[in-house]
DNA sequence: CATTAGCACTCCCCTGTGGCGAGTGCTAAT
DNA sequence: ATTAGCACTCGCCACAGGGGAGTGCTAATG
């Protein structure tokens, strides 16, 4: 691939992304000053479909990008500008809030991003279940009722209202969940559910019942809900290529539903830094006709989290992977403090 | 307004309902044994127009039920069928989990009858903020955080992470809590912000600053997110008047914010019972081509929540507002014991 | 020999036309 | 009062034709 067929599918695909419109080998000529007549990048812009790297929708319509197209564009053409200080300077005011709730920053990074970028984004909140578990406490609410704390080694809690027998005593409460702890400490919070389910396991089977009530919970560290938060999906809508009412059902649903979107992690492993999936790149069929741009986070040294970005294939990718290089890199930052 | 009319408009909306396509008086003769001929219905129905209560999308098309055609429908018209087994069966094996969190419940109802009527629904949890405050608890959870915890009178809690000067000994900050608490209690949760912002009110102004973080929160309940709960919006989209690109960013949008939700509340007053809203009975202009029925439930006697479906106008009302009742119901009978 | 002008060709899109069908309102007959 | 009959209206759809954007090929050009 020489300089010239490289600069026709960079100023091709930014065009088409501007645009939504494919682009012809005459408008190409008039708008990038290539140098070469419509008759030279039509030869060249053959060479490039035959490789794969375009696709014409029609006979007599202009090129659009394919995946390997955008592919190249995102890994050696496309520039990188460096972000804007009013930018950086917007994202770090969000993070110099008091509140210092882990569900906060969650909530707050997604609207964020979409905000900023126009795009739907997900942020996947700290794989609660990832981590170890250190100890348990109850406080007791009602007669019947306890708040149930469980704190993992990173300094991470969370808690939830169980029902308790009422003739516990708060001093047996404390005994049980001192016991707990002991024997339970050290482990991995998604392993914890197996266990307690094996009632030779442990002394604590005189209060089954109320274990399996709780720790079906525990393992699963609260809520599918709160783990994912989505912002902004209707930010789709605004896309012309999303006119489509069952494109749109099936983008929206995706986003909507919380499996598929661990689909998608699990596509890329947790490597650090900002990772671009491109159509069928994400092998989700609901969302072949979008991209997706992830960047992980991290809390002290180790990723904990995700902040991603879907849109549609013709995406403004240097932009979104500058804005979610730089949300993550202070979302770290100010995680390690909280 | 004679029976026959009376039949006919029935009828017609019946018709309109399932089929979505404006009736012509040919088929409403033919479909239902009204025992007149289509020239009478034609007649009948011109009327019926005159009046307000059917509409022609144009000439030479069939009719319509309007707003005002609807709201006769429902209010004089339509049979309201008793509930089946099998649904009562289900809406009752839902609430019998042996979870009782208020936020399950939320949560779990706004599916359930999302599922249940094929339409988007919303469920408003306790108005948390009018509920009165009775006292105030610390749990420790690091050198440099707390647990806050927040109890109602009616036996309500509510829990929120809050960093604290790590100066505050264990014992400190149960002093703080209980002289919070002897301050406080019996009053509005509502009313606890203004009172703790004026630093003349009380004694415990030593830590306005702690204060003031807290309960920012704690006068508002906790996140507004957390009130309100929106299942199967997409549900939507399988009614062909959504087939507009606009009408669906319209609906979907206001789903998606908070605040309107509030607006159609406000419409009519926390009254017992189901209500309907159709068209633009609600005033909210981003669903006038929608309805909404709505009912309250109970936590003990107390009117505390609404459970709400939003649908197209030509809305099942005597299914949904059945489903409702018994759902509205049921979820009174288990927060009875939760 | 790479580049480019020229040209025929393709195919989408828009518009206008006409037939079809569903439904109406009116009138006259029952 | 009801109804059959009928002319009329209008949306829908299929179809054809013109325009336009863009292509591939070929032959001319520097």
């Amino acid at each position: 691939m020489d300089a010239r067929k490289r600069s026709i599918l960079q100023a091709l695909t930014e065009d088409y992304i501007l645009s939504a419109e494919p682009v012809g080998s005459r408008t190409l000529a008039r708008k990038y000053n290539l140098g070469i007549s419509p008759a030279t990048i039509r030869n060249e812009m053959a060479d490039l479909e035959e490789w794969g790297f375009l696709e014409q929708p029609h006979t007599s319509a202009g090129r659009v990008p394919s995946d390997k197209g955008y592919r190249f564009y995102v890994d050696e053409l496309m520039a990188r500008p460096a972000i804007g200080n009013d930018l950086l300077e917007r994202i770090r005011a969000t993070y110099q809030s008091r509140i210092r709730e882990l569900e906060w920053f969650v909530h707050q990074t997604a609207r964020l991003v979409s905000d900023i970028t126009g795009y739907p984004s997900i942020v996947l909140a700290p794989a609660w279940e990832l981590g170890i578990f250190s100890a348990l406490r109850f406080v007791r609410l009602g007669k019947d009722s306890a708040l149930l704390i469980m704190r993992t080694e990173d300094g991470l809690t969370q808690n939830r209202t169980v029902s308790i027998p009422s003739e516990l005593s708060l001093a047996q409460l404390n005994d049980l969940a001192q016991e707990f702890s002991r024997e339970f400490s050290g482990m991995a919070i998604r392993d914890l559910q197996n266990y307690i389910l094996d009632p030779l396991s442990t002394s604590l089977r005189q209060h089954w019942a109320l274990w399996q009530r709780a720790l079906g919970w525990l393992g699963h560290g609260g809520g599918e809900d709160e783990r994912m938060t989505v912002a902004g999906p209707l930010n789709i809508l605004n896309y012309p290529e999303f006119n489509d009412i069952d494109k749109v059902r099936r983008v929206l649903g995706f986003l909507e539903q919380d499996k598929a979107v661990e689909q998608i992690a699990k596509t890329r492993p947790m490597a650090q830094g900002v990772t671009v999936l491109i159509g069928t790149e994400t092998s989700v069929a609901d969302i072949k006709d979008c991209s997706v741009v992830t960047a992980t986070y991290r809390m002290g040294e180790a990723v904990v989290g995700r902040v991603m970005v879907v849109g549609p294939r013709r995406m403004q990718y240097a932009y979104v992977m500058t804005v979610l290089e730089v949300v993550s890199d202070e979302l770290s930052k100010a995680l390690k403090w909280a």
